[in-house]
DNA sequence: AACTAATACTTTTTT
DNA sequence: AGTATTAGTT
């Protein structure tokens, strides 16, 4: 246990929430320890005070969720109920628990070295497997494995098993065994039914396969981690009592988004002692597809007898039209505990709702309006556009960039998951531990030094029926004829340089020896050699993670976090307008959002309605909700007539949660015309709407009815033929001669320069030299 | 083994 | 339409 002195428990009586004066000093503090509870509202004082027992807080939108359980932390220690190391927090990101470290911090002064147990379900989850490793078939020394990992290795089980993958995708195998784990299942207790949805009922067997694997690889996937847990405490009653007895007080945070394996965790913690306090906004439940079960919340009073529910429903974020508006449609949902928002604030701006013609409209729509926004002094990192998919988002940028607009994509490809930082993690582990065979396997012909398919092939199978990690085969199979010598050598030289890696791990800093790893490996060289902009941003993510890897001292250290806790470095600072999904707004809030896309069929997404039926839609409303709920003040809703889907243009119509919006919180557009595109094309959606008709159910019907050919399904002056572009040909058949002037869809413009059968040789005036066939090209 | 052509796929994504 | 993976070819 971290030992905390009592000093340190005095200083925690200190807390200084932000809006404090600072006139307020340390001593004062500590004469009235309970002066920072006076910062709070009743509700959120009765939450931080409720200690006993299992409780719920319910915590709408802006009603200072993370302040109480911040709070309620620095309330614990301020009383003397616990150590931090006898407080178990968690969070579902990094990015969460980081925020609650940092902020505790303020509260009781200094750096929280002593909230060990504050962290991420995973994280803490390895934490505790790492101690008992050996009561769940691993050692302490267990490596995560990422999803590539994951893949490389079910595809490697489907071969083996001679499982067609064209029919059953290891993707999807994948998808149901993490969906299992996510419900706490190992594969004896999944049900038979279940198994049939893959490889004519295999599923559960390559489940129970695929387990074996990893412990054989001494490995646990993301699942594990909690899945593991579970088992652990389930088969051990004397490991699960001792941490009862550690965790006096248990927080979650986001409890909404847990799932059966992460609330079956927690109840079994709980159990000790039954202080739990649960966090969360059932509103704001978006990740039902990834297994959080909603129900979680909605069931909290059954599942922990004589739990306490606190409602936060006073909103310290938004203007009371943006609320009214974002009440109002989440109000539609039946599914849920229900909570009434409300604020101090002022009616503000209504929540503005705009037709557009098309995306691209849409993005100049919000271009100019940006560009207003910005003349008036709005600073640009207070606003963001938040979008359903993530194709969205190139219009944007498209316009952005144009119009010379400083913008940031948040999200997208973690640092982590980027290609280069795995190759290079991958090439670290393997000087580590040189038996954790994926990792070998990703690096083994990367960089390419002649080591295909067939000299993995021959490994795989010695180290097969030897049983013996991959890089120990390599070493007897270099030892034998059995490789052509090219490869031989090749395979030589690189054992020989791990082992050369390896033997300087005590000697060398390891930052430096992570240079020099990537250096001899011809890691960095290889995206030298390749003088695209990528590979440059890829050298750079590579400086970028040796910089990281300063923070720890060791490469094992740095190992143990690398999969866990590194996310994308988001370069603050930089007045900069925010682009992202609804899904990664989550916890953000800008004075100024934009919603573009409030299509039937984007918003409500199609996929979630078909998939997920009535409970799909209830989720697509509440992310509806959560991207109102992310405005400060002004809010933007846009939909298009026409998006582009897959390369075909589609009529949409509004999103059906365009109408559930109460009308008094909502400015509609005037009608700015469709600008020249032909005359009353389609008289329906923007025309109507604009016009104020658009409430009416008969407009809606209208809407409905509408069949889906009618009004403009091109672009006006774009000539398409729906279906087929019909004229196929031999090269002799289409007339093409040498020296004819073609056109290709992908190089462009060229001339032929030699026909060969169906295969023409065009000179392009942009992409050089090219070798086509001659269906792929027409006359120009 | 490495290139090119054909094909398949395309919602959201903490760890 | 565009990309990412796979299959086929050299």
């Amino acid at each position: 246990m971290t030992k905390i002195r009592s000093s340190a428990l005095e200083a925690s009586a200190l807390p200084s929430p932000d809006e404090e004066s600072p006139a307020t000093s340390e001593r004062a503090m500590r004469r009235r320890p309970s002066h920072y509870l006076d910062a709070l509202n009743s509700e959120q004082r009765e939450a931080v005070e409720t200690l006993d027992g299992p409780l719920l807080v319910l915590a709408g939108a802006g009603t200072g969720k993370t302040r109480v359980l911040t709070t309620r932390i620095g309330h614990i220690l301020s009383l003397g109920r616990a150590w931090p190391s006898q407080i178990l927090a968690v969070t579902f990101t990094n990015k969460a628990a980081r925020e609650m470290k940092a902020r505790i911090g303020d509260l009781i002064g200094g750096v929280v070295e002593g909230m060990p147990w504050l962290g991420t379900f995973h994280a803490i989850g390895v934490k505790i497997l790492r101690r008992h490793a050996e009561l769940v078939d691993l050692k302490p020394s267990f490596t995560v494995l990422d999803t590539d990992d994951q893949i490389r290795l079910l595809k490697q089980l489907l071969e083996a098993e001679n499982i067609d993958e064209k029919r059953w995708p290891a993707r999807a195998l994948a998808a149901m065994i993490d969906g299992w784990k996510n419900r706490g299942l190992v594969p004896k207790r999944v049900p038979e039914g279940e198994s049939f949805a893959f490889a004519n009922g295999k599923a559960r067997d390559l489940y129970a396969l695929y387990q074996r694997r990893l412990k054989e690889l001494n490995a646990a996937d993301f699942g594990d981690l909690l899945l593991e847990n579970l088992r652990l405490f389930q088969e051990h009653q004397d490991v699960l009592e001792k941490y009862q007895q550690r965790f006096l007080f248990t927080l979650v945070d986001e409890y909404q988004d847990s799932n059966v394996a992460q609330y079956l965790w927690l109840r079994l913690l709980a159990q000790g002692n039954g202080n739990i306090c649960c966090v969360g906004d059932d509103d704001q439940s978006i990740y039902g597809w990834r297994g959080a079960e909603v129900d979680n919340i909605l069931r909290f009073e059954t599942d922990f007898p004589g739990a306490k529910i606190i409602r936060l429903e006073r909103n310290y974020r938004s203007t009371g039209h943006i609320l009214g508006a974002a009440s109002g449609l989440i109000a539609h949902n039946k599914g849920r505990l229900g909570k009434t928002l409300r604020t101090d604030a002022g009616l503000g701006d209504k929540v503005a709702v705009e037709g557009c013609w098309d995306d691209e409209e849409e993005a100049r729509i919000m271009g100019e309006d940006i560009e207003q926004l910005q003349r008036q002094g709005h600073s640009l990192s207070e606003i963001a556009i938040l979008v359903r998919a993530s194709f969205q988002m190139r219009a944007f940028e498209d316009r952005f960039i144009t119009l010379g607009l400083p913008y940031r994509v948040v999200g997208g490809p973690r640092f982590y998951e980027r290609q280069e930082i795995r190759d290079a993690t991958a090439y670290f582990e393997v000087t580590l531990n040189p038996a954790n065979d994926l990792k070998f396997e990703r690096i083994a012909n990367t960089p390419r030094r002649g080591l295909g398919e067939s000299t993995l092939k021959s490994l795989h199978q010695l180290a097969r029926a030897q049983s013996v990690p991959l890089f120990q085969a390599a070493r007897l199979i270099v030892e034998t004829e059995e490789l052509k010598p090219k490869p031989r050598k090749a395979l030589l030289d690189l054992i020989s340089a791990f082992d050369r890696w390896r033997s300087l791990i005590d000697t060398m800093r390891h930052t430096e020896l992570a240079e020099l790893i990537l250096d001899e490996s011809g890691y960095t060289g290889m995206w030298q050699a390749e003088r695209s902009p990528q590979a440059q941003s890829k050298l750079e993510n590579l400086k970028e993670l040796i910089r990281f890897m300063e923070e720890f001292d060791t490469l094992a250290g740095f190992l143990e976090h690398v999969s866990l806790v590194m996310d994308a470095q988001t370069e603050e600072g930089a007045d900069r307008v925010n682009l992202m999904t609804l899904h990664s707004a989550k916890g953000l809030e800008f004075d100024t959002v934009f919603l573009p896309g409030w299509d039937e069929g984007l918003l409500p997404h199609q996929r979630s309605l078909d998939e997920a039926g009535r409970s799909g839609l209830e989720e697509e409303r509440r992310l509806a909700h959560v991207g109102l709920t992310r405005a400060r003040k002004h809010a933007k809703i846009t939909f298009a007539q026409n998006r582009r889907n897959h390369g075909t243009w589609q009529t949409a119509l509004p999103s059906r949660f365009i109408d559930e919006l109460p009308v008094d919180h909502i400015a509609v557009a005037e009608d700015k015309g469709l600008r020249g595109y032909g005359p009353s094309r389609f008289d329906s959606a923007e025309t109507l709407f604009a016009s104020g008709f658009y409430e009416t159910p008969g407009w809606r019907r209208a809407q409905r009815n509408r069949p889906p050919g009618s009004g403009a399904s091109a672009k006006p002056g774009q000539i398409t033929i729906d279906g087929t572009l019909v004229a196929s040909s031999t090269a002799e058949g289409a007339g093409l001669a040498i020296g004819m002037r073609v056109f290709h869809q992908k190089f462009g413009y060229g001339r032929v320069v030699q026909i060969d059968g169906n295969k023409l040789t065009v000179d392009f005036e942009k992409a050089g030299q090219k070798k086509v066939v001659d269906s792929f090209v027409e006359r120009a």
